[in-house]
DNA sequence: CATTAATACGATAATATTTGTCGGACTTAT
DNA sequence: ATAAGTCCGACAAATATTATCGTATTAATG
């Protein structure tokens, strides 16, 4: 339930690579190539290259062609939040699709619907967690993410 | 992205639904039935009929066999969360599904992943906000539902 | 300037999941 | 006894995800 896609799990994964490359001690910094990220890593390299296409038309990482050519961060780790990625990959955050449907492909219950509204609250929440992570929180500390909800009381089995 | 299956809307719906008939003020509290309720919402009997026997199974309602037969909540609606609804209906909860998978089932990239953790915590902060959320949360009120991350800087395109 | 190692991209195949349907068995109120 | 309901498994259809293939384009390098 709630699972990401294998491709929105690739792009952290390798996102996640780059940074390392980038901005760890280690390494010097440097251009990342699709194959070496897919093996590294164990996926399918054009699956992955698909993926790396998508984050790089939506400037999360930049695309450099030709032989010694590959990829890197569009910007430090710290500005790239999760959010962003997983809807460059998996499209609008949207635990039901009718926040964002166009008039001609609104839901057989759109109009006595008793669960959108409600609904829309649990997304904006989730929402909020998701842009508040970034690259750089899934490096290695722990990002602190503390929810809260007014109820303290009761739902219990 | 991170979109509720059908399955999983037609079941908040229906409960949302008993919830306002058993307690809600207009009406006589009594036994709903699955015709009643597909007609209500357009959905497909069959289907709800599936999904209010699992809520059923997994005792969320309680089923009345025979003629005037039908459902009603098994226990008060401040008491059953959108978490354990949604388990029921889509299994447990995982955004990766390396968090609950049998030995020799394992990911290819388990061993060298490096997003397992940070998800992780992502996922228990979904987690806690559809724990804290419960039926009667969903029938008009405004649950406050406060996400706080650490991070206020950033995160920006 | 030819070669080669890389990205870009569209089409399509393979697989998995979700959604919906059907048929029959069981239960119980009347 | 009948009819209105739940229960349940099997299956069909539709959709979405995952993976592959072929070809074009780009640019570093000898």
């Amino acid at each position: 339930m709630l699972k990401l896609s294998k491709k929105a799990d690739y792009a952290l994964m390798a996102l996640h690579y780059m940074a390392s490359v980038q901005f760890g001690d280690l390494t010097e910094a440097r251009v990342v190539n699709t194959k070496e990220v897919a093996e590294e890593y164990h996926i399918p390299v054009e699956l992955l290259a698909k993926v790396l296409q998508t984050l790089a038309k939506q400037d999360i990482i930049e695309s450099h062609n030709g032989p010694k050519g590959g990829y890197i961060l569009a910007r430090e780790p710290k500005l790239i939040s999760i959010a962003q990625v997983l809807e460059a990959i998996e499209g609008p955050l949207g635990i039901a699709d009718c926040y964002h449907e166009k008039e001609d492909s609104l839901c057989d219950q759109m109009d006595r619907c008793n669960i959108r509204t409600p609904l829309l609250r649990v997304q904006e929440s989730i929402s909020q967690l998701l842009n508040g992570m970034s690259i750089e929180d899934m490096m290695s500390g722990s990002p602190l993410i503390i929810v809260e909800s007014r109820k303290e009381e009761g739902v219990q089995l």
